[in-house]
DNA sequence: CTTATCTTTCAATAAATTTTGAAAATTTAG
DNA sequence: CTAAATTTTCAAAATTTATTGAAAGATAAG
């Protein structure tokens, strides 16, 4: 295979994944190029290698630097901005963590601390309460795991599960 | 709050929730809406409670069951159908790991196999296969990682974490 | 077999999301 | 300061994804 042909599947496979994680086909695509480029790219130079407009390569890229997987790099003597990938993957895989249990899961936790206070003492109101207080611990223990796993290093966390052999 | 107010809220929530995790809005909702329903429900209850068309209500049920989170259930002298969900949140969270491992993951790996023997031994070819490959042992080690992940039951998973304490 | 009930399919439609590109705003060199 | 380069914004357009509903397909009771 071609590098050219590795480079363009490795880009397309990389937007798919992460539109399944939060972040937009282009914005991972933007991301994927940063990987597998040596140097910095100007937003210039992606909106060329990627075909995309500038207006779309603007908004993704400060998506990405405001999730903490690219960062701004500027280059003396140079006027424009170039940018760099996070490319330490457990670093990667943290920040996505971060960023959706403070978007999806702390907003369902708020929700259920606000839902648990149902009125109503009959069997229907009291099987609610139960379903949510259910849900609440157990996403309560979800968010205290998350919290940890962000804090814990890469080789801790596979070693634990490797280690298993369960 | 009123228990119907609650109930809503719940149902809106957990399909915001969803829609985030590879279950699209409604299907969430019928999900939420099945927990928090102590009998069974046909597919009819579900169209009338959520106001959706029968289509849609068939597809996302069918959806749910291929993911584990719902099981049939035929209730003897009845001729329809009617639904439960998986209301173990652990149980859960499992299916959906398994789910989005097997149409998400397990395809990347593929594509990272398949790219890792992109020809030529000029700088940029070695770079990217250098990238390519340290990918490529992140995300096997993360496959194993899920493997044994979903193997292992809750207690020792938010034990784990919840005794890290670091 | 016939009929009533229930389930499934899928093309058309609607809704949600993403992308574009022109204009406005900002930045920096001179 | 002015002007050129670069970045940002955002309404309109394009694209993608979800939903509808009518028709076809099952299923089982009689």
């Amino acid at each position: 295979m071609e590098l050219q042909e590795g480079r363009q599947k490795f880009i397309q496979s990389w937007g798919t994944l992460g539109s399944h994680w939060g972040i937009n086909r282009t914005m991972a695509q933007i991301h994927a190029l940063l990987l597998i480029s040596n140097e910095p790219l100007s937003a210039n130079d992606i909106m060329e290698q990627l075909n995309i407009s500038m207006g779309n390569t603007n908004m993704n890229i400060r998506a990405l630097i405001d999730w903490g997987l690219v960062f701004k790099e500027l280059k003396p003597g140079e006027r424009k901005d170039f940018f760099v990938a996070e490319k330490d993957m457990w670093e990667v895989v943290k920040r996505i963590i971060t960023q959706r249990k403070k978007k999806e899961l702390e907003p369902m936790l708020r929700v259920l601390e606000d839902i648990s206070n149902v009125e109503g003492n009959d069997a229907k109101t009291e099987e609610f309460k139960k379903v949510v207080k259910d849900i609440q611990l157990f996403s309560g223990k979800a968010d205290s795991a998350l919290d940890n796993l962000v804090k814990a290093d890469s080789n801790w966390f596979i070693g634990t599960f490797m280690s298993m052999i369960k």
